[in-house]
DNA sequence: ACTGGATCCTGACTGC
DNA sequence: TGCAGTCAGGATCCAG
């Protein structure tokens, strides 16, 4: 399930082989999508060449040297690979991207749920783009950001830093960690977290998503970088997924419960309502 | 304006 | 062994 860690790791993977090179054909297998793929992209992306390779939230973003930015969203199934024709298409494999090179970026996703765009308009404008709120990891994302957009709110904290409306690419893995970490409990209000509180969430948010950076990602379920292999991270979770172990610094038996649809690990001793 | 629920999908897992 | 049911989850859309 990519995150923001994850596809910044997929990101740098690819960017070496790609980057400066030229788009030689697309081959699409599956068009349906979470949205299908434009009829048109391997008409647009033919002979262009890909002149950086971006993220911003989920998104991974091929520029190009003409005005098309391409926009992939994995979903949370969706992987990216850099093959060579040696490797045969499987069954999920949707897309590849073929190069002059020969090196293909190879699409997958098993569920569908990710998406395949390409805009001709500056990326920023984009309605998928221009709707995001800041990137966790740069300056803007700040205490008084957090305390200033969340204050009146009614939602719970953890719906409403999984909100990329609110703040870009927080999933649910890095929502429960850093939660955990900053001793805020999941199911509080975010318009009740004091300026203090949105001071130390702020911060554990950064410190969880420059870990998993530095880890190369969470490998829950079926996470790859571009070479195919797994992330770190999982070794450093102190709450997902372990409903009814000890809490890592107190032994309180950690609690498993829905927030706003989504599973919630929390330790109700340092994590206080 | 704001909030929460349904929705898309497949595979892993559980229980009978 | 086989089948049915449940769960995982990002982001959009829609209803209240």
């Amino acid at each position: 399930m990519p995150e923001l860690p994850e596809i910044e790791t997929i990101c740098t993977g690819i960017r070496p082989y790609i980057e400066g090179k030229t788009i030689a054909n697309v081959v699409i297998r599956q068009t349906k999508l979470r949205w299908p793929i434009p009829q048109n992209l391997r008409e647009v992306l033919t002979n262009l060449v890909v002149i950086a390779v971006l993220r911003r939230a989920k998104y991974l973003l091929l520029e190009t040297n003409s005005n098309i930015t391409v926009l992939l969203h994995l979903g949370m199934s969706g992987s990216l690979r850099i093959v060579n024709s040696d490797y045969l298409h499987t069954k999920h494999d949707h897309v590849d991207f073929i190069f002059t090179d020969g090196n293909i970026l190879r699409y997958n996703d098993i569920r569908k749920f990710g998406y395949i765009l390409y805009s001709s308009k500056p990326i920023q404008q984009h309605r998928l783009i221009k709707v995001l709120g800041p990137e966790p990891l740069s300056a803007s994302f700040s205490d008084r950001y957090l305390y200033s957009h969340a204050k009146n709110k009614k939602t719970s904290i953890k719906a409403f830093i999984m909100d990329s409306h609110n703040i870009a690419g927080i999933g649910n893995i890095y929502a429960n960690e850093s939660l955990f970490m900053a001793g805020i409990h999941p199911a509080r209000l975010a318009g009740d977290i004091s300026l203090k509180h949105c001071k130390e969430l702020v911060r554990c948010i950064k410190i969880v998503l420059n870990l998993a950076i530095t880890q190369g990602g969470t490998s829950i379920q079926n996470f790859i970088n571009a070479h195919g292999e797994p992330g770190y991270f999982q070794q450093s979770l102190a709450v997902y997924g372990r409903a009814n172990k000890d809490c890592v610094h107190c032994a309180t038996t950690i609690k498993q419960q829905k927030i706003a649809q989504r599973s919630s690990y929390f330790c109700p001793q340092c994590q206080s309502l």
